[in-house]
DNA sequence: CATGAATGAGTGTTCATTCAT
DNA sequence: GATGAATGAACACTCATTCAT
């Protein structure tokens, strides 16, 4: 069992050069995340990365974990940013407007900084507070099964559980994937051609047939 | 000069015990995946889990990638045992036929270790050899292209490189994800029910309506 | 020009409030010593104990040693203010008064603050700056060296140096391990007990049966 | 609080070349300890001196407390098998040679190693294992209180705790500080005298006159 | 071949101390 | 003066890896 670690920042930052110097560290810590991997991104590596010294660091931040925490929960916040409008102006629309329109968000929150993403989702072991990595299928989840408790009527589907479930996980995935491993395929035209028959996929589940 | 004996036997036994070392190495590897996580797995740990001496261990591997790499290599193999026979079976099948063995199939493959399986999917790192994670996907890929290739008449989607990618990891990261995190969720009756939401959608999108 | 203005009371307050921030410094050091030991204590605790930045501690002193030698000197001296009135009383009193009244005194010195006490003995390593818990040692040899040399003719004792080291060593031991380690031992009537006991020992051992 | 750290040996050593490697880490440590202090004694430096790897240091042992506590040990093995001996023949002797006996050997064990000695008594923190300095104290405790047990009638004090208390501590420190601190004032005949003064406050004080 | 003692680069972390504000 | 952010030397400790036995 992996042991407990602290991941909670030390001191906030509100002076100004601290918050430069926390900055500093956050974005090296992507930086070197991106470059060398989880495993072989170290504090001293971060720290000299960012341009400040290593006791720097751990006054801000207790170790590895919690710099990487800090990350993304930062590269969340931002891919809600994009996303947050859109989730709310979706509900009361009909079926097809909702998954389209829903489809093109998730896919347009995936590029907001699709290494990054990757390297997080992939090499971040999912553990004590790494987990928030899957706090957005949560929140989205959420969202979608709201939709479909609304929308009741006009869907053919019974188990609202199950059909949320589906639904986002296929679109996350697929978004997820897309943007990440192919992002040469879902551009130009075929970007439209990917949004179209995705969107099919799921209206026609939910409508039955 | 000492006569010519027949060696062989001892030669086969000696490799019989090396085998048995090997595997007594992979499976404290498993193990100690499950216990420790990819981090705090270290070649020590195994070895002494194993019950084998270090030095043994680095006279079969050369390090605790290999070691991971093997303990992949074998699980893809246990999964793709299972599923094999079916796959050879789906082709010549029609759509709704096809679709429903190949979403049991993978479902199938994916309990047949699903704690190793997650942790070898969710710990270990996406690099080098251990990318070899994701080498089940790529062929999952080629053989749904192949099976549209030879059903192209009967479904209604264009851009069969699109669809394979859709389906295939529609119903890989639905499987996975129902059986990993949701194992309480689709067993009983929810699970025919799982089943068949998925083969639904599915069918549906390749058919159009 | 500005005018020859009385100005020592404004800088008698600044005194005034550097004193007090030096014994709050002093008092953190105490503390943090009893709470943490020697070795844990480090100067941005103390800072931050006393409330004080350290900026502001390395004002006044230039670190850890520094700051415990200080409190040694300070307890030294509370320790030292407890004894030394009686210690001039004694010098004209015969040997069975002023033995009874020295033990009396020195067990008193130990109950001044026999925690702080225990742990600059104990902990705080005798080097340097810090050798000064040996001061005490040296103080009280030397009085007993002068009782003796006045009062040679009422004792036994041939070697007054070697007299004065057992009488003050032993006197010194009993009374602080009698404090420290076993003060439940010597509370109530036990410890008139004690007191006898330990001055019937040392007068014997001056007066030569 | 001072946190607890393991202080137990990890492996014991039992092939003839670990054996080596761990005298010589012992005597390292003893000697760094005598060079610099037990506060600034690292296990580092403390390998360097006895010629030998980090990690070699770290397979025997958990950290620097555990060799300290491991010296210690050594240490006092030595002084009892010095005393041991003299311990047994002492108890049916009638005070006077008992008490002169046991000064002498308390004074022979503490001449085993004496700058060794001083450096664990007043260096080391008593703290966790490293209070086994006073395991020593607690044993010739015990003794003295069995003799005072048997030769009940030939005393004169009624309280034996107490008694046992008073001679075991003074006789401790009178040795332990003349041999740490004054060894050239109990060389040559000064010795003959130390030893008679000492001898005869305790068995003066045993007697009550 | 097996063993496990030994290695040491590398990581995490603390803390006395400085110095710009 | 007071502050506390920043520093970096030093220390604790691990673990992949080698090699004499």
């Amino acid at each position: 069992m992996p042991r407990k670690t602290r991941t909670d920042p030390r001191k906030s930052a509100v002076q100004q050069r601290s918050q430069m110097t926390v900055d500093a560290m956050l974005e090296a810590t992507a930086r070197i995340l991106l470059k060398s991997g989880y495993d072989n991104a170290s504090t001293n590596k971060i720290a000299q990365e960012a341009g400040v010294s290593i006791g720097s660091l751990y006054q801000y931040f207790p170790g590895k974990e919690a710099l990487v925490a800090a990350v993304i929960d930062q590269h969340m916040e931002e891919m809600m940013d994009v996303a947050r409008v859109a989730l709310a102006e979706v509900m009361p629309l009909p079926i097809e407007a909702a998954v389209r329109k829903l489809v093109e968000v998730i896919v347009a929150a995936h590029r907001v900084n699709p290494t990054l993403h990757r390297v997080l989702v992939e090499q971040v072991p999912r553990t004590g507070r790494l987990r928030n990595v899957e706090a957005l299928d949560r929140e989205a989840y959420e969202l979608v099964r709201a939709y479909l408790e609304i929308h009741r009527d006009e869907v053919a589907v019974k188990d609202l559980d199950l059909a949320a479930f589906i639904c986002q996980k296929t679109v996350e995935t697929l978004a997820h994937t897309a943007v990440v491993n192919h992002s040469d395929s879902i551009s130009g035209k075929r970007r439209e051609l990917f949004l179209d028959e995705v969107t099919r996929m799921i209206v026609g589940y939910l409508k039955g047939q």
